[in-house]
DNA sequence: ATTGAAATATGTTCGTA
DNA sequence: TACGAACATATTTCAAT
């Protein structure tokens, strides 16, 4: 939970245990170490280093959200009229779960969203109730993901 | 692995399951059944049954791009002159590890990327020599991202 | 669906090299 | 860094309810 600043290296053996990690996270360090030929205390060290070298961030568990009905995807840019209120108009944003992802961006909009909601009616709904509603903004752009083909992390 | 076709109700106990390994994918099982009240044999039922029923897709060390140098984030809508190139031109932007996602999209663009770089540099670098590269690929629209202000899955 | 217990496997610390 | 041993926990299965 703690990141230190000292600035540290990262060989190829950390880079396996990542890997495997980033995969699946509850992956057992000893089996980990098993596959990579060196001890469980070993890897068990090595990501304690990594810890507190702030690379890892945490774990997740990561859900299919069309089991739950959630299969429209899509991108919003904002356009709001007096910079001033973006801090707010965020805060407002936060409290819409179906936004997942929020930017200032440079180009046209102030602000990007990705949000996930269930169906088109349920987008269109969101629009006009929730997002059109938050102060200062004065138009929206809406591209919706008709399907993604990739979605991953940075690379080690 | 395997997804079964039954529509699984998920009651307020799943729910909580979830939420914590969500947080943390470590996080011991036998310490979410004492913080719920119930045997870890109770969990690791429910666990079982949420994984058969695909809800669950699997879990992720998250790791942080800064400390790896990558601080610049964008999203790039791509015009595509030739509709049926689409697969081909998202196969070449598989190859590209610095493509995060890659959706095809609603709207102006065929589609749009997000990607991550180490600086405004290595991002124009990206533009000019792998992107502007794929065939079909006619035109583009930049849009960094200057800070993400949120980063989440949908909730329970 | 849930439990406790048993068997197996893993996580974690520590002394040593 | 890495190791192995020792100890503490966790996972997994199962019979019973």
């Amino acid at each position: 939970m703690k990141s230190n600043q000292e600035r540290i290296t990262i060989d190829g053996i950390d880079k396996e245990i990542l890997r495997h990690l980033m995969e699946d996270a509850r992956k057992p360090i000893l089996e980990i170490g098993r596959k990579l030929g060196i001890s469980g205390a070993a890897v068990h060290q090595r990501l304690r280093k990594l810890e507190s070298s702030g690379l890892i961030t945490g774990s997740k568990f990561v859900i299919n959200p069309k089991v739950l009905g959630y299969s429209t995807m899509a991108f919003i840019g904002i356009y709001l009229d007096k910079a001033m209120r973006n801090p707010e108009a965020v805060k407002q944003l936060r409290e819409i779960p179906e936004v997942l992802e929020c930017h200032y961006t440079t180009g046209n909009w102030s602000i990007l969203i990705k949000l996930l909601c269930r169906d088109n009616e349920h987008l269109m709904q969101l629009l006009n109730t929730q997002i059109q509603a938050i102060e200062g903004v004065s138009r929206t752009e809406t591209f919706i993901s008709l399907n993604q083909q990739i979605d991953r992390q940075i690379g080690l």
